[in-house]
DNA sequence: TGAATATATGAATATATGATCATATATATC
DNA sequence: GATATATATGATCATATATTCATATATTCA
């Protein structure tokens, strides 16, 4: 019942990473430290009403950013302050439209992701 | 940001649904912002370094706060206060045994989602 | 070229947030 | 009851972050 000294266990195959090493500590600590930040901040960009909203709004159709500030009424440069997050997280991709600039999610998978998301919280 | 002036929409249930209603203003707008902002909160509960951590290990098995304490070789307090996060969000349940609280995921969709993070981040 | 439109970006600011410290609460053991 | 152990919590502080403002960059069209 007291886990105090449970058993070491080594942890280092079920997070599904391709390519963890082993601790570099002789103790016991967290199989792969450096994955589980990478996830977290892969998250923290989820983390946001304004930010979701955009992925939202660009799971139904591809935007350009007046768009989105439009939908959103939203102050222009939030918006792009915040795509800029996104493109460096890699969820959406942008191509040049005239004077315009297209956003798109870069694939299915932030769909899938946002949907899970939504599962959970209706449940 | 939500600095939307107008009243609260009526957040009836699931947005994932087509079935939103119309939109209250003429123009356009996103189908539900209350179900985005608690999406958004949702995915913020994982967007931090010590959460993801308590998240894993809690996948691998139930632990009290004093393991959870040494394994991630954190302030005791600091994984209180996270847990406290986590306990608030419903992704942990705890049950007192003996002088220790036992932490657990309250379900496995919380496994799911990280594990889907997971596939994201490295492909 | 110059005006108009669309988007990006740096600086400033207000707010949110995570860790720590001190301490409170709860349980077990003596 | 007294003490030790385990956990929770409020206050504080340093840092992170989202928005706004001003302005820069890029494109189209007259």
């Amino acid at each position: 019942m007291n886990r105090t000294h449970h058993s070491p266990d080594t942890a280092a195959g079920s997070v599904q990473g391709k390519k963890q090493r082993d601790a570099k500590k002789s103790k016991e600590s967290i199989p792969d430290e450096t994955s589980l930040v990478t996830l977290s901040e892969f998250f923290r960009v989820f983390g946001d009403p304004t930010r979701i909203k955009i992925l939202y709004l660009l799971s139904r159709s591809d935007l350009c950013v007046h768009d989105i500030t439009a939908l959103l009424e939203m102050n222009q440069s939030a918006i792009s302050h915040q795509l800029r997050i996104l493109k460096q997280a890699r969820l959406v991709r942008y191509r040049r439209n005239g004077r315009s600039i297209c956003y798109s999610l870069d694939d299915d998978h932030v769909k899938q992701i946002i949907n899970q998301g939504f599962e959970h919280i209706n449940e």
